[in-house]
DNA sequence: ATTTTTATCATTGTATACAATAATACAAAC
DNA sequence: GTTTGTATTATTGTATACAATGATAAAAAT
């Protein structure tokens, strides 16, 4: 039983809130299973909280697609298939190349910066073969190209998958070779947006994107059913 | 043991759901402007609601992008600019096109059905120049090409950046000829999937938002910022 | 034994009460 | 006049109470 408590740290968000982080976490990592239905009194007894902000933490699983909800029923978890997973890898092919793209074309220097160290950080702790760092950093790094691309649906649509693919990523990356390789091409995808090469930011993009979705399809624990 | 089912007849919505098509629609139509916050308290009066339904579909407007949350302070309205617009058909670009020939690849004949009969209306109507209703056929048109995809990110996807396109879609077709264009399209796109015709289906669906997109950047109520 | 009805319980939906935070107005200090 | 501090008010955040609906089990009817 884990209990939500108000640290002096995250006192600005309000339990809701957390309560919702908390829920998509445990869904993402297979805590609560496709089909299984999610029960307020139980939830909320769990996390010391009330049904009010479990509720409102439903009604936004319910946007972002990761539980169904019926009316006097209530939530089951949608959780993802392999098919998920090979879908989000599709589109991210067909639109992270024109965000790429887009984020070469108006970057501003602050997010240079931001994409900078984090590479820095990246190559650091690929060295040291720290997986959890290199998964987060990685995350940062396409986080700061769509924020760059000035976007607002690329923003919002590659958001919205990135919380699947953050999952999907602390598995592949565990691998040296492929931590290696990653960072190699965010360095290149770097350079091409810093140089302003729309052209060339798109293309090595995509084959990031192609490279990663390989690996993936390859990969005995991502090509089954993950939920 | 007998199994109850459950009609989708006894539409039976809960009060939060009705609010948030409400709040969705009234942002959309510019009664809420840009940058104005939304008081619960004011809200609940004038729906004759408590806030509770009325802070979940702030949640969901919250999740759908329409308005930002600041904890302690509450909603503003997003609305949306002509720079949105363009992006959402840039994006619609991108990927109706492969949402298309995913349907060609695996539509159901209860969609397919749908479709004709979609079509069929649109054709009375585009004849009657009925636009709210031709407006919405399209809707159902599209919709019916992505839930045939299959996929579910093409399909969460383009149905967020639906509701946009919607209120877009009131004004343009208002005009005959683009209705009567787009009537023809619609049909054309139709045959190729119904031949299972994944190439065609792609590039005519491609063309077909081009030409809407052109239409849009070329008309004067559309080229201005819309809230 | 099976089905139907009815009663009971569990769970969700909504309203309201209270707590915490932010916004505002006003007064005091400089 | 401007600024700072303080009291007041408005508004949001959460918990709880009650209502409505669905699920379940027992009883009655066939």
């Amino acid at each position: 039983m884990r209990r939500i408590e108000r640290r002096d740290t995250d006192a600005a968000l309000s339990l809701h809130s957390k309560v919702f982080e908390q829920l998509k976490n445990d869904i993402l990592v297979g805590k609560y299973k496709q089909g299984e239905s999610l029960n307020e009194l139980k939830l909320s007894d769990e996390m010391g909280v009330s049904r009010t902000p479990i509720r409102e933490a439903f009604r936004q699983l319910e946007r972002e697609d990761l539980v169904t909800y019926t009316p006097n029923i209530g939530v089951v978890v949608r959780g993802f298939s392999a098919e998920d997973i090979l879908d989000i890898y599709q589109v991210r092919l067909l639109i992270e190349g024109m965000t790429a793209r887009r984020a070469a074309e108006n970057i501003t220097t602050e997010l240079l910066n931001e994409m900078e160290e984090t590479l820095e950080l990246e190559k650091f702790y690929t060295l040291k073969g720290d997986a959890q760092q290199i998964s987060m950093l990685d995350s940062r790094f396409h986080e700061a190209i769509y924020n760059a691309s000035q976007s607002r649906m690329l923003i919002k649509t590659l958001k919205t998958m990135h919380h699947y693919v953050k999952h999907i990523r602390n598995i592949s990356l565990s691998n040296p070779e492929r931590a290696k390789n990653t960072y190699e091409e965010h360095k290149a995808i770097y350079e091409a947006i810093l140089n302003r090469d729309r052209e060339l930011a798109e293309i090595l993009t995509e084959q990031h994107i192609r490279n990663a979705s390989e690996y993936i399809e390859k990969h005995p624990l991502l090509s089954k059913t993950v939920d």
